[in-house]
DNA sequence: CAATTTAACTTGCAAAAGGAAAGTGACAAG
DNA sequence: CTTGTCACTTTCCTTTTGCAAGTTAAATTG
């Protein structure tokens, strides 16, 4: 996708290298804010994804420095995916997505009070689901030292 | 893509039926922040557009509920295209994608003004192109009455 | 220990989406 | 009226995705 076209100087559009593809962003969310981490795990998302796009795409995410990928020391046969810190970065996109579909799709009353929970604090709710999957990421890491 | 898969129940993923592909959100991005309006204006953006994806995807937005026409009075072969009130609530999306975007890829020296500019003031920023947008789109629909 | 199961891919084929360029119909300009 | 412009539409080819089966290595079972 990088080599589709020449690479504009917008922002957007460098972000979009990364993110033009539903199911990039829906991995990003099952890292972000699911807990899922071996690939079964994003296989059984809702969305059905194949493992051939999501072999792909985990490996587009590793080779762009958005994921990280720790060996599981008791099956040598898997591996806990992560985000890296670049890889958080785009926690507040994926936030601003939650609050527009969600106060777009779902219903309001049964959605106000989550919907105000989030975008009332919007750096909060980053900076914790940032602060989790550190912590977890970190100690995922160690274990394979 | 709507009927791709059964719709689930996560907002990001109802927001990707949305947005899940890369031309819509450029496009999002001509109709936000680069004040672009006529199918031509779009495009002359640099990634290079087909007409026949821009035709699809405007007739998506604009069934989306996203975008709206106002026929140019002044040459009935054209329209312009503005986001509606809807479409104007993916403008934090948006700003986050391009704080992640030029935090990412340009030079830090070069974009470290701008950088600031917009991420110290989302909710300013925002506000400022809503109303912008808000005020040429009602005299464009005020026109075509 | 051998056979079976599991986990993460990989492959093959069909369908869908996108790219490039030419074509079409309606409107505008001279 | 002829020619040019604008917004699509069509055609043909390439790329990507969807679906299902296949492969390899590691783990489990008996």
């Amino acid at each position: 996708m990088a080599a589709h076209r020449e690479r504009s100087r917008c922002p957007i559009a460098y972000c979009l290298d990364v993110l033009g593809d539903r199911w990039t962003l829906l991995i990003l969310r099952d890292l972000a804010f699911k807990g899922r981490r071996y690939f079964r795990d994003f296989l059984g998302a809702s969305e059905g994804i194949s493992t051939k796009i999501l072999t792909d795409r985990l490996q587009r995410l590793e080779r762009g420095g958005l994921a990280v990928k720790a060996p599981d020391p008791t099956d040598r046969r898997r591996a806990k995916y992560f985000l890296t810190d670049d890889g958080l970065d785009l926690l507040p996109v994926l936030i601003e997505m939650i609050i527009w579909g969600t106060h777009r799709h779902l219903d309001p009353e049964l959605s106000a009070e989550r919907l105000a929970r989030v975008s009332g604090d919007r750096a909060g709710t980053i900076r914790r689901y940032r602060e989790e999957h550190i912590a977890e990421r970190e100690i995922a890491l160690q274990e394979v030292s």
